[in-house]
DNA sequence: ACTATACCCAAGTGTTTTAGTCGGCTATGC
DNA sequence: GCATAGCCGACTAAAACACTTGGGTATAGT
């Protein structure tokens, strides 16, 4: 179990696309780059990853974007791990065998036990919980007009 | 909040000594290395932060190693991250200038938000949570001997 | 049909972080 | 006074991170 700043990158967009985007409205990658200050090629990249988890659908074409592949309360934060880290899914797949702790290593036991603990409380926190509850009336109007942030972002150098 | 196996190498290096040194037996960073399997001047780099932020103390001279630098149960998996990862002070000294949201970034402000919640569950987490019970009773007898494990693990290479 | 959009993909680059290596110094127990 | 084991700093190889470049493909709008 690692938590590093590339999951938090993940996360965050998803947290993005969890608040502005829903069914029939997709964002852009380019307007995540703008917000986020990170660069259009590395999203891709971890949205890639995230596409391949199924915790997103992205559209082709203008207008096209990502949309959250499945509703916000069935996504935690443990599966943005998952899917971004393949280390950490590959760590838990092993520890999946020896599941009998034999007596080899007593610390790196009771980390492994911990790490366990720690992907359970973060497999309880769903991107339901970063919703904006003010904005969601309001998220409503602007299905039409989605397109204030960004609109020639080129490619390369994010945010100012 | 970053979760690295830097970290995870500090923890586990004092779970061992929560479990094997107290207030008059030390643990040489020669043993933890050979365990481990964590290079000794690596371990001394990380001990070095450790001991700046007095979680561990050591005494030098042949029978020399490390101690806790405090209790066990004072000791959280949040305090090791503050003093092996330089960054995440950083990160959470800042927040504290801005504790008002703003309206500057959404996801970014949700995030910072779990990011305290995480450090408020790992501060509950302390290294009593990782002592081997059934060794407590057996620890008083090896006080006198304590050298099975290594005593001619010279500098470099690791465990085998 | 053409064109602009925006996803998709792969290979390569610069920077930072990990982890280790080397060389030396200082305190201390025997 | 010698071996031990903590201290300390600089240097290096490898990995991970974040970005860049240069393509391609599907699609909405004209």
């Amino acid at each position: 179990m690692r938590l590093t700043t590339k999951c938090r990158h993940a996360v965050t967009a998803l947290i993005h696309l969890a608040n502005r985007s829903n069914a029939d409205t997709t964002i852009s990658l380019a307007e995540i780059s703008a917000i986020q200050g990170v660069s259009l090629s590395y999203l891709e990249q971890l949205f890639a990853k995230m596409r391949q988890a199924e915790l997103v659908v992205g559209t082709r074409g203008p207008g096209g974007g990502y949309r959250l592949g499945q509703e916000a309360s069935k996504i935690s934060i443990a599966d943005v791990i998952d899917a971004i880290d393949d280390r950490c899914r590959e760590e838990r797949l092993k520890a999946f065998d020896k599941s009998c702790p034999d007596k080899r290593n007593f610390a790196q036991d009771k980390w492994n036990e911990f790490s366990r603990d720690l992907y359970h409380y973060l497999s309880g926190i769903s991107l339901m919980h970063f919703l904006d509850l003010d904005a969601q009336t309001t998220n409503a109007e602007d299905k039409n007009d989605r397109r204030e942030v960004t609109r020639k972002t080129t490619r390369g150098t994010a945010a100012a």
